[in-house]
RNA sequence: GUCCCCAUCGUCUAGAGGCCUAGGACACUACCCUUUCACGGUAGGUACCGGGGUUCGAAUCCCCGUGGGGACGCCA
């Protein structure tokens, strides 16, 4: 049985980089019909927060990646932490040091320096027929994993294939803190054990923890799980992702119009591939999902893209869907929707034209506000050869049986009888009536616009001519 | 500095020794469609980091170099 976790720590929102951890460890368990959990790694209380915890959930939540387990929390784990810490110390798997923070600060300027690796001196180490120095007094410890000197660990990375550490290499790293709480690298050694985790799924940075994690769990008697190291998402100018890039969090993308469906497709083609398959839906995502073809390189995100996908998804989307997306960008604008054509109309016939929701409620205010063209636009197109023109298509229009063919028809007519050609009497029509020179086709625009607000419109702009 | 990882068009990628005169997609350019803007269609240019091996044959395997990234916390 197939069991993967996401194990996002609360200090921020969910950015981009975990959506997509967390999407290739969802459509991992969902593809072999496992189980994906979901692990809130708080321990670090300083820096947790409340909101971050929603803030992850509320991500998840949008892309719709439904956990089976969880949400978990370390910080209600601390008993099982602090036990398993205790039978360590007891084995000898553990040992106590007395060192300061000060101390080891002065160890590790001393070892750069030296041009060495920063790293623990083993001085509180106990070694058959060493004397360890008197603890000093009123002085609080830290327990420190007491790793192997020999030998080296290695593992088959699912994704970057055989990568192998000296033991030498590793430090005897801190498992508990000198208040007692347990770190990291410990407690998601113990949480992947007792959750039975067969396949971890995680971020490049990840890389040089998990040596010394299946050391732990090696000296817990715990089977040791697989390892698949996703590389890094940078930004559009190939440098690590960060705020000055635009958008990192994943509900800003929601902010701005992006469906969820396009961000789980351009996050899948980030570092995975199946052939040539560009588009596709989050079902066939999940059959055709392996490890296998993930890119072990780091790729750079394209903004571009993305727009591309999102403008596809937004194509086949449902139109009263589309509809319910853009109403809020419209009402926030002051737009009021009951005093135009129907919504999901609209989306219907501007669709075409949107690569973000945002975009389409951009397009839609066309049918929702009172036409103010500029005096340049006016002039350029209400020219005085097309004045007549319009005053004849007016009183056509008031006539007619309001549907799209009539209202074709009409322009027919009126091109006929005077002698001219679509765009020279569409474009002043555009622009009476929209305030707009792009709009849809000008027949289905008015349609949708309806008879009485295209009557009174034209009325009211050809008066002062 | 030390350790670990990575390296195909500008970008995302296909590619598991011959199917590669290197394929697809985004972006770009041109043309077609056209009632403006789009959508759509067609065509085009651009890439295997460098050097050594291995092999009849290497984008693919090995080594070295170079470049990039990550890690080196009583953060996660």
């Amino acid at each position: 049985m197939v069991r993967t976790r996401f194990a996002p720590s609360p200090t921020g929102y969910l950015h981009i980089g975990g959506a997509r951890t967390a999407l290739f460890s969802w459509a991992f368990a969902r593809h072999h019909g496992g189980q994906f959990i979901l692990r809130v790694e708080d321990t670090d209380v300083a820096r947790s927060t409340p909101e971050a915890v929603q803030a992850i959930l509320d991500g998840m939540a949008w892309l719709d990646l439904q956990h089976d387990e969880g949400p978990f929390y370390q910080m209600q784990h601390m008993d099982r932490y602090k036990e398993v810490i205790q039978t360590m110390l007891a084995s000898g798997a553990a040992y106590y040091c007395y060192c300061s923070s000060e101390e080891l600060e002065t160890m590790r300027e001393a070892q750069r320096e030296r041009g060495e690796k920063p790293r623990y001196d083993r001085r509180w180490r106990p070694e058959p027929g060493k004397t360890l120095p008197a603890p000093p007094t009123g002085a609080s410890a830290v327990v420190r994993f007491r790793n192997s000197i020999h030998g080296s660990v290695g593992w088959h990375d699912m994704v970057k294939g055989a990568i192998e550490f000296e033991n030498a290499e590793l430090d005897d790293l801190i498992i508990a803190r000198a208040d007692g709480t347990p770190t990291y690298n410990f407690c998601v050694v113990v949480d992947d054990w007792d959750m039975q985790i067969t396949h971890v799924i995680r971020g490049d940075d990840h890389v040089n923890n998990t040596p010394r994690q299946i050391n732990i769990l090696r000296a817990l008697g715990a089977s040791i799980p697989q390892y698949a190291h996703l590389s890094m998402i940078l930004g559009d100018d190939g440098t690590k992702l960060s705020k000055r890039h635009g958008a990192v969090s994943v509900m800003q993308y929601c902010d701005e119009g992006y469906l969820p469906e396009a961000i789980i497709n351009y996050l899948a083609r980030l570092g995975w591939s199946h052939g040539d398959a560009e588009l596709f839906s989050r079902e066939q995502f999940v059959e055709w999902f392996d490890l296998k073809h993930i890119t072990p390189s780091a790729a750079q995100f394209n903004t571009e893209k993305l727009r591309w996908i999102n403008q596809h998804c937004i194509k086949v989307a449902d139109d009263t869907r589309l509809a319910q997306l853009t109403r809020p960008f419209l009402e926030r604008e002051g737009y009021n929707i009951s005093n135009g054509p129907q919504l999901a109309a609209v989306c219907a016939l501007l669709k075409d034209r949107a690569d973000t929701i945002k975009a389409l409620a951009v397009a839609a205010a066309l049918f929702y506000r009172t036409p103010a063209p500029s005096a340049e636009l006016v002039a350029l197109h209400v020219t005085p050869d097309v004045i007549p023109a319009l005053r004849d298509l007016s009183a056509k229009l008031a006539d007619i049986r309001w549907e799209k063919t009539a209202i074709s028809a009409a322009f027919k007519d009126t091109l006929a009888t005077h002698n001219l050609k679509m765009p020279k009497l569409a474009m002043p029509v555009r622009v009476l009536l929209t305030g707009d020179t792009h709009t849809p086709a000008i027949d289905a625009t008015l349609e949708l616009l309806g008879q009485a607000r295209v009557i009174e419109r034209m009325k009211a702009a050809l008066v002062g001519e």
